[in-house]
DNA sequence: AAAAAACTCAACCGCGCTAGT
DNA sequence: AACTAGCGCGGTTGAGTTTTT
């Protein structure tokens, strides 16, 4: 029948760990692995449901969690993602390094939520609140870009939880492969793979595949305007650049080229998983942040591209990080400007405002439909002024001391 | 200085999903 | 197919802390 309760056992201890508890289960675990969570108390000696134990180790306890304040793009990529996933913690968490999803709901709870609202946004929506009154039949015109995002976000969701549950099934074997349970091998070291494999984004990828899709029709020239067609290969993006560090590990730094004041935010191939991670700016990211942890470079086999292949899409990529561009069906996407795509798509972006001129200009095959295009460009630049508005807001809040942590 | 209000965040709760039997 | 165990997620709570009156 029904579940069997978890923690309404008589004599288990519930409420604020204490620092002796706490030293009981990271010693279990640093020595044994968490295993199952359920039989783990009794074997740590803990007066504890196991359920108990396993947040208590999620969210404080594991050495991969950075606390203290967010910083400034901690809190931009918290309102974007929270902009495209809604409170799916967990989804907005994995691209957040060292960022539980319980420290992310809190923080937006108690902090970025009402920092909105203030603003006269709703945090929920994340529409200027007026746009319900403005808007004749209910429905806005940001209305259309959400719905894409929903399809989108539903496709992604389900990829990602193949991608999760294939990671486990690597992580797994691959632990066995390398005798962990039983080797000399440093326990710690474990288990830092393991939460560090846990946390690797997964889920950008099918923002390639969602920036292809609003790079094509859009006659504004979201991203590719120029250069798809050479075969998606324009990598001369004005907000996005590639560099190479001293380990060739490409790095995808993304402006705000709107806002001058704004921290540009650095995009890490994770190779192992294919995705990049997000980092601060070598001006405002401490050590530790863009430490071993995030700049590790593993020849994986893993492709690019998983997810969309997750997704259905025929995908094909030479290499990790020698191809600028993969397949969806036969479009060539531009893989390396697959977030700038993404902030664009939340920001708005210049090229918008440069092709939309060369647009109203424009040749006679793009005369065709000028009304859809001029909407198009209407739409982004709304979009653009909302997100602006925004990040103005939290760069210039007044709690704002927090590019610190 | 004290009380009240507001805020923060660790922890709990219940539900949904998946894997195993 | 039905059931159970276990895990993870999102929503909520409430104790402790800080700020305001």
């Amino acid at each position: 029948m029904g579940r069997s309760p978890c923690c309404d056992k008589v004599g288990l201890k519930k409420g604020p760990w204490t620092p002796e508890e706490d030293q009981k289960l990271l010693a279990y675990i640093e020595e044994h692995g968490h295993g199952s969570w359920r039989a783990l108390p009794a074997k740590a000696g803990l007066q504890r449901c196991g359920k108990s134990c396993r947040l208590r180790w999620t969210n404080y306890l594991r050495p991969d969690i950075k606390r203290g304040k967010f910083s400034l793009q901690e809190e931009q990529t918290i309102i974007q993602l929270h902009a495209l996933l809604g409170n799916r913690w967990s989804a907005i968490a994995t691209h957040l390094p060292k960022r539980t999803d319980n420290e992310i709901k809190n923080y937006w709870n108690t902090h970025l939520k009402k920092r909105l609202s203030k603003l006269g946004i709703d945090p929920v929506t994340h529409k200027p609140k007026s746009d319900a009154l403005s808007s004749i039949d209910g429905h806005t015109k940001a209305d259309s870009n959400l719905s894409h995002m929903a399809q989108w976000e539903s496709a992604r969701l389900e990829a990602e939880a193949r991608l999760v549950r294939e990671s486990k099934l690597r992580s797994s074997s691959l632990n066995s492969q390398l005798g962990l349970s039983g080797s000399g091998v440093d326990p710690g070291q474990q288990l830092n793979k393991a939460t560090s494999t846990s946390t690797q984004p997964q889920c950008l990828n099918v923002m390639k595949a969602w920036q292809g899709i609003w790079s094509k029709p859009t006659k504004c020239g979201l991203v590719t305007g120029e250069g798809s067609s050479t075969g998606g290969l324009d990598l001369e993006s004005p907000t996005s650049t590639l560099c190479f560090s001293d380990n060739s590990m490409p790095v995808l730094t993304v402006g705000f080229s709107d806002n001058p004041t704004m921290s540009s935010l650095d995009l890490i191939p994770n190779s192992s998983s294919g995705t990049f991670e997000g980092a601060p700016v070598k001006e405002e990211c401490d050590e530790e942040y863009m430490g071993g942890e995030y700049k590790r470079m593993v020849n994986s086999a893993v492709p690019l591209n998983t997810g969309l292949q997750d997704m259905g899409f025929s995908t094909t990529v030479d290499s990790p990080w020698s191809s600028e561009s993969s397949k969806v069906g036969n479009e060539h996407i531009p893989v390396t400007n697959f977030i700038e795509g993404f902030t664009n798509l939340l920001l708005g972006n210049s090229i918008n405002d440069r092709n939309s001129v060369d647009n109203t200009s424009g040749d006679g095959d793009s005369s065709d439909n000028g009304d859809a295009d001029a909407m198009d460009c209407e739409e982004f630049e709304e979009n653009k002024n909302y997100w602006n508005n925004i990040l103005n807001l939290v760069n210039s809040s007044p709690s704002d001391d927090s590019t610190t942590f």
